[in-house]
DNA sequence: TCTGGGGTCCTAGGACCC
DNA sequence: TCTGGGGTCCTAGGACCC
């Protein structure tokens, strides 16, 4: 284990909601809520302001609104996220360039490599204070938290330490290198990366509730409750013994797409027509990455909330739609549908660069042609409705172009984004990043006019622009 | 108020081969 | 005729993470 603060985690804070903030002023100081606005919807993150009244990320948003029910609920920007995803991690890399993304907003940096002394705490607490400064500037105003430590699991909890309202009042929190032992052991078992609820649930049966408790209890215990890979690895990290190195970003080794629908399903044919369509989108995303998958997955959570996957593994690698399509298709003849499915998906996976021969046949010239069932994506068709309002009245269609939140430019009145839809009307407020709080007007949902638009670029943006193919399909 | 979507990793069992 | 052990590949399910 590292005796120094050599390990860094960025931490944003209330990513989506803060870039909601951000770039719509009537929003700050504003209870945001981001996540699944149907029925069957899930918060993803909660600004500040709503999370006073209870709310947070994996709460279903019903349940946000009940609690929060005057908080703004949107379904998010991603396209904004990761734009300014993208300036974060590059500003990062502008201090290492050993970076390990985890998501759109966190990152460990492995200091070992930046242009600062790592056994000195001060130096490594002011960098990360110039750090939060920079960033502040090149997003436009986002704050993140950013804590330092001798490994990573030091480094990510200093980062929670150094959340608002945790009494760092510059949010930088460095865990001094002898010291851990004594910082983590008040904390939580759950604390504990890889501990989650079974894990935690288990461990409180035994009586131990904090790291400390874990640390006390003995070594062959753990392991006999846990299995020996993990009983083991607790044991050691317990005692702040991780010697996890910052890796940066891996290859993607699946793809998947699903979705969970308004009404669980029972009909066969329409489950088909959502699988087909799964199976395009999949491999559209595997096309775009270069890459051959092997084995292709079908999901179903069911009613009852238990996930059922079948899969099959072909001879050789391919990204031909008409091949994975057939195969998810012949995967859901195994599914007892009677019950009802509440989520369908398709994935790929067992990636190869190159596709295999038996895909490809030579012809007279010599030439590589590619036999019937390859192809690109045609066109990913709308005939099937998404995961909302597959029934009723509700038009599908309007409910995606006019998403609340989406960014939308009307011929006539600019800028601005959508308020509200329903019942053949969409209501817009004209106002984006920078501007005053601005007005709102109700449209008919097709009137030609009313547009949807891309996310304002950043300065940054502009002056970097983006490579081709630079961007990763994270999230 | 019921519980998303995108992933990663681990385990356990069976088939198959040497 | 009965009996091994190890390695690899594949499948299904589940915990966990953000």
């Amino acid at each position: 284990m590292r005796t120094r603060a050599s390990v860094l985690h960025l931490d944003m804070d209330a990513f989506f909601a803060s870039v909601e903030q951000r770039d719509k002023p009537s929003l700050k100081g504003r209870a945001v809520i981001v996540g699944g606005t149907g029925g069957r919807g899930v918060v993803s993150t909660a600004s500040y302001e709503a999370r006073v009244f209870g709310v947070h990320s994996a709460m279903s948003s019903a349940q946000a609104r009940h609690l929060a029910p005057n908080a703004a609920f949107l379904s998010g920007r991603f396209e904004a996220y990761r734009q300014s995803s993208r300036v974060v991690m590059a500003t990062l890399r502008g201090l290492s360039p050993l970076v390990e993304p985890l998501s759109l907003d966190e990152a460990f940096v492995d200091l070992e490599q930046a242009d600062v002394d790592v056994a000195d705490e001060r130096a490594v607490h002011d960098l990360a204070v110039r750090l939060r400064a920079e960033i502040a500037r090149c997003t436009e105003g986002l704050s993140c938290s950013v804590g330092a430590g001798s490994s990573k699991f030091m480094a990510k909890v200093a980062s929670e330490l150094a959340k608002p309202a945790r009494g760092h009042l510059d949010q930088v929190a460095v865990i001094a290198p002898g010291t851990e032992e004594a910082v983590i052991g008040p904390l939580p078992a759950r604390a504990i990366p890889g501990v989650g609820p079974v894990a935690a649930a288990k461990l409180d049966k035994l009586g131990m509730r904090t790291v400390a408790d874990v640390r006390a209890a003995s070594p062959d215990e753990l392991i006999r409750e846990l299995g020996q890979a993990w009983g083991s690895s607790l044991v050691d990290l317990s005692r702040a013994r991780d010697d996890r190195p910052v890796q940066a970003s891996r290859q993607a080794k699946s793809i998947s797409v699903e979705d969970t629908f308004e009404h669980d399903l029972t009909d066969r044919d329409e489950c088909a027509r959502i699988v087909e369509r799964d199976a395009a989108l999949v491999c559209a995303r595997l096309q775009r990455s270069g890459q051959f998958a092997r084995t292709v997955t079908l999901k179903a959570k069911m009613a009852d909330f238990t996930t059922w996957t079948r899969s099959a593994t072909l001879e050789g690698a391919t990204d031909a739609v008409e091949t994975v399509r057939r195969t998810a298709r012949h995967l859901l003849e195994g599914l007892d549908l009677r019950e009802g499915v509440r989520l369908l998906g398709v994935g790929v996976s067992n990636f190869t660069v190159a596709a295999q021969e038996e895909l490809f046949a030579v012809d007279e010239a010599g030439e590589l042609i590619e036999l019937p069932g390859g192809g690109d994506v045609e066109e990913v068709v709308g005939s099937v409705s998404g995961p909302f309002g597959r029934r009723g009245s509700f038009d599908e269609g309007t409910a995606r172009r006019w998403r609340p939140g989406a960014d939308v430019e009307h011929d006539e009145w600019g800028r601005g984004w959508v308020w509200g839809s329903g019942h053949g009307v969409v209501t817009v407020r004209f106002e984006y990043r920078g501007s005053q709080i601005g007005r709102v007007r109700s449209f008919k949902t097709d009137d030609p006019a009313l547009h949807p638009a891309a996310p304002l670029p950043l300065a940054w943006t502009l002056a970097h622009p983006t490579v081709e193919g630079e961007d990763d399909e994270s999230q």
